[in-house]
DNA sequence: CGCTTACGTTAGAAGTTATAACTGGCCGCT
DNA sequence: AGCGGCCAGTTATAACTTCTAACGTAAGCG
């Protein structure tokens, strides 16, 4: 939050409002989805009229740009800071349902439905993977250790599969039982997080938490 | 596709307009996404203009919601069908993962980022159930048969609260471990699934299908 | 203290959804 | 067969949107 010393007034008062922006954009999102954002909603809620903002942002697309760069950010943040924390694999779970329930739309700004013609820039990628290394830290438990843990599903086919396209874990030495826990872990939590935060459950009746807790239990058995 | 015989030339006319309609907003939704359909270059490729189009619709979000319906009603019955041709989990697994395949962002039209304020229209609820109860057939196998079968992970807490909430199976004589499984396969797939589309495996190197077909694996052990 | 920079303004173009009012032609009924 | 009503599609308009361009003003820098 706080920024480095030598700055000037001006680029102050720039980091100030690009901030607002930010702020109020998140506010917008967050009750009308990231297609519900408006540039001239925001400028008028701050007492300025449209075109001003161009002045900050280049366009919309830049904004929501930085949106989710910063949502990514957050993410991995808060897995980070979890697992600093000591958390494992179930807390990190917990850690993930927690920054999704706390503004869904945030979190489907980075899972959520992407726009066609959309590239993600390469920095998110760079974020993606340090999400990902959180979690292969927390995937080869530390005190179960060994080459055959007693693991639930080896699928040999899986991790044959693994070994071979490793260059998202390039810079971690995790093994292949370790990889395939991680994502796992991943695309599992998704599934139910997603259809939860959607209202997929809501109709059923079925209290999402009792789901994503027993596939937790079963992830970490 | 072809209607009932007592039709007026008129009513004729209207539905096949509003036909032409619907598949012209495919082909935008497929190119552009949901946000980039536009009612007004719809009737300017059909050679009319602009407003003509609220003859046939109501508005933007009577078509989109008419175009959620339609995608719910194809992935029902392309479920149906397979489950017909005496396809077994698996073979469902497969059946949707090319459903999704074919045209993503029908996919996320039923499954993706919903719209904060948008209410799904009731009947999609009753499509959503058909494919529950299609999975459900399913998920209990016919030859491995008895109450304690030689399932995966039993977690007798998940069964509990499948057993005391099972609205959304009402009509449905399946066991709890069937619910789970079919919940399961669900969620799970779904996870994966929406991760491909949504490109999150393309810059890791993964081979989707390699993902998928090992949880349809195990699912299905 | 003056000069430059950049901030915010208004104007306007090119879109969008959606409503209102009007016209022309087709359909159906007598 | 012919007339009348309904309905399709039109243009005009309002209220939005993003985004560019040109312009004044004021604030900060040297």
């Amino acid at each position: 939050m706080t920024v480095a010393g030598t700055q000037t007034p001006r680029e102050r008062y720039r980091a100030q409002l690009r901030a607002e922006i930010k702020q109020r954009a998140w506010e917008q999102i967050a009750t009308a989805g990231a297609p519900g954002l408006s540039l001239n909603a925001i400028a008028k809620q701050m007492g300025m009229s449209g075109p001003a903002l161009y002045r900050y942002f280049a366009g919309r697309d830049e904004l929501i740009t930085e949106l989710i760069r910063d949502a990514y950010r957050s993410l991995a943040d808060a897995l980070r800071t979890a697992a600093a924390s000591g958390a494992d694999l179930a807390g990190l779970g917990h850690t993930l349902r927690a920054w999704a329930l706390e503004d869904p739309q945030r979190y489907f700004l980075v899972y959520g439905t992407p726009v066609p013609g959309y590239e993600a820039p390469e920095d998110t990628l760079v974020i993606a993977s340090e999400i990902m290394n959180v979690l292969l830290d927390a995937a080869q438990p530390p005190g179960t250790a060994a080459s055959t843990p007693p693991d639930g599903h080896p699928d040999t086919r899986l991790e044959a599969h693994l070994a071979q396209h490793r260059q998202w874990a390039a810079d971690h030495p995790a093994a292949p039982a370790a990889l395939r826990r991680a994502l796992r872990f991943w695309t599992r939590l998704h599934g139910i997080l997603s259809l939860e935060l959607a209202g997929h459950f809501t109709g059923m009746g079925l209290d999402p938490a009792e789901l994503y807790d027993s596939e937790l239990r079963h992830l970490s058995q």
